[in-house]
DNA sequence: GTCTATAGCCCGATAGAC
DNA sequence: GTCTATCGGGCTATAGAC
């Protein structure tokens, strides 16, 4: 992630932060450019194509992902508790917004994205995908958490709804949307049957 | 719905398809001027703006949902049933492609729409909420529907959980995701517990 | 109502000076 | 590395003939 120059650093964090607000079709070079204070131009130097540009994005994302995973293990050893952490998380507040997982926004964008930005998003569902199967894995084994068929199945239902919750509060501008929803999920998941 | 000519029909019509696919952002009159045979020009003479056709669009696509509520209830009066039907209707596919909310791709993209398109997504969530709710708590006076608080929460819980359903599809250009997850959620609320 | 033609703008990308 | 300048193209939208 680093021995890049900051220049670089700083047109990927503009970048991320402008799709996630905007998704890859509705952010430009000239965004970033006057975002960072330079010029359309040098952009391409560090990143030739937009494509090039929203790959780094992505993958820059899913290691920031993958850190937080490892923090979250530092932190506790509890399932229920890195659950709780992670679906936390994601109901922050940014610029004033209710935080937008931007692997969703560009999920719903699939259709028009370019090849290898595709593949990064199908990366980051199967890396989260599986993260939270082994949590809830875990948590079944312990008793403290629970769900029907398999640790599988239940992941990818959870992430689905954790998404579906961003998407929600997003269109009502109402972070309240996701809290509320992501804590009447894990109400199911503490629930024992 | 009609009092419109046909070619207003045929715009409105290829305008939602293409706006399913690609969201807001990434189609144009001219995708449109193509796929039905007239000039980019004779689009403005029915929808002066792209912001006029995408609220007509929302517009229209609610008006659908709504046609679908009323077959739903025509169908069968058992909720878990009519519950079953809404979720079915989404996995189906479409062009080679599963099935998406026109509202969830929108939900992504919210914060780059005109604000009259935003009102219409926002007016298409709280009538699906308040539908499910409705069936939800049908479905739970009469005991084939089970779940935890009030029937409204319950319905944006289903509601997103459906809508990242579809994303996840999306994302990995698989049907079998959302019939999966769908499958997993319903299960469910037939539980009882 | 539908067309041709075009204005005016923004886009991603490149060339080449410094 | 960063800049200025610009190219070529797509976009929404308008003017005006038919």
């Amino acid at each position: 992630m680093d021995n890049h120059s900051t220049t670089y650093q700083a047109i990927l964090a503009s970048a991320l932060t402008l799709m996630q607000r905007c998704g890859y079709n509705a952010f430009s070079y000239a965004d970033i450019a006057e975002q960072i204070g330079i010029r359309k131009a040098s952009i391409h130097y560090y990143f030739p194509s937009k494509h090039d540009l929203a790959q780094a994005v992505v993958a820059h994302y899913r290691a920031l992902a993958r850190a937080g995973f490892a923090a979250l293990q530092q932190m506790t050893a509890d399932p229920a508790q890195q659950l709780e952490a992670y679906v936390a998380y994601f109901g922050e507040e940014v610029d004033g917004q209710p935080r937008m997982c931007l692997c969703a926004l560009l999920a719903a964008e699939m259709l028009t994205l370019p090849a290898i930005v595709r593949v990064e998003v199908q990366g980051y569902y199967h890396e989260h995908e599986a993260w939270l199967a082994q949590v809830l894995e875990s948590g079944q084994q312990q008793g403290s958490l629970h769900f029907i068929g398999t640790a599988a199945m239940a992941a990818q239902t959870l992430l689905a709804t954790l998404e579906g919750a961003m998407l929600a509060a997003r269109a009502y501008g109402q972070r309240e949307r996701y809290l509320q929803i992501s804590a009447a999920m894990l109400q199911q998941y503490r629930e024992t049957r």
